[in-house]
DNA sequence: TTTTCTTGCTAACGAACGTTAGCAATGGTA
DNA sequence: TACCATTGCTAACGTTCGTTAGCAAGAAAA
């Protein structure tokens, strides 16, 4: 086979990535992954060797995808922190809107990993929130950041972000660029009406 | 049976509450739900008609205490829209964190719920959120308050409040209101250090 | 006392589930 | 040509699913 620009494989992760943000995973039949693909339920295991392998490549690709947009926004640590943050932030909703569906089910799906792929999971979000935080501690420290708990902003600013493959759909009137920036500004600047 | 403080209905409900947000709808069995209660699956059909009305009732009764909340909330048009919209993003607070497990079941496996029901909740869902977009709407004209996409602003507000269940949990070192009031300030004000 | 409501059981139904075994066609590679 | 990886099929497996029928015990209501 030469003429697929996607092994067969990587067919089946994408329907079946569009397919557990639609119905969830537990609710998506192998059935309905092979009509979607227009095979056998049969079929698919010449190429997979169960359902939750497929989940488990979504999810640990995703976080690969945000580690790595995370080391190369912030690594400039010359950098004044807000612009780190907004590069983090820039980067965060980059990779969200880059896969939208894959987005969704690595936010909803990853409970549905088994021991020990969960833990790891987890292990590896705490470890992505914790550079975020880690942020915003320089950012109050040094005093160029108004983060009073930022143990607390932390997990707010990335509650705005990770709401955003809720609504967001691709060729929108908003480009992912500027939503990314529509959200840094209003992250940091915030809502009311500054007087200066 | 007079001792209950609840009727069984209610224990069903409230158990299946907390396995739906644990496991999600679709991975919860009825036998798994019947064991948490100590009674056996055909059993619960003496109470209930089938599993979905069960989310059913979790899914619009929240609805219904976010509407009243929000009401009450922002009846008093005299004043300032910031405060109105602070009393709201409280109410909103409040009635997450009151039942955190039916909060994350409400937001999340809304999805399961079959048609008619599905577009009537994302119809009352859609007005809820209108209601928030309207005060910042009402705000930015009135220039009260700083929104220049009133729209993409109540997105990412409602999103910071709705990521709540991910991590609250009752008895942590925040009380409700001290969370909500932090909610708001960051909301309102934003990480950006204030010059003024 | 008779009736009715609540609550629960056992046993089973048909359907759908994830997965496997065994076989076959195709097309590129040696 | 011979080989082999890719791709797919049919048929079936054992399990679990939501749900129902029929029956029964106890408490409350008439």
């Amino acid at each position: 086979m030469e003429t697929a620009l996607l092994s067969r494989k990587d067919q089946i992760d994408h329907t079946a990535t569009v397919l557990f943000r639609a119905r969830g995973f537990a609710a998506t039949s192998m059935r309905e992954l092979a009509t979607a693909l227009g095979i056998e339920a049969g079929s698919i295991y010449s190429h997979i060797r169960s359902k939750e392998e497929i989940l488990h490549r979504i999810c640990f690709r995703l976080a690969d995808q945000f580690f790595a947009g995370f080391e190369d926004a912030t690594q400039n640590n010359t950098l004044p922190i807000a612009d780190s943050l907004r590069r983090a932030i820039e980067s965060h909703v980059q990779v969200l809107t880059a896969d939208v569906a894959a987005s969704a089910v690595f936010l909803h799906e990853w409970r549905h990993l088994s021991e020990p792929a969960r833990t790891e999971f987890l292990a590896l979000r705490e470890q992505y929130e914790a550079g975020f935080r880690q942020l915003l501690i320089n950012g109050a420290e040094t005093g160029t950041l108004y983060a009073p708990d930022p143990a607390f902003a932390s997990l707010t600013l990335l509650a705005s972000l990770n709401w955003l493959p809720t609504w967001y759909a691709p060729g929108g009137k908003l480009a992912p660029a500027d939503i990314a920036h529509r959200l840094a500004n209003q992250l940091l600047f915030g809502l009311e009406v500054r007087e200066n």
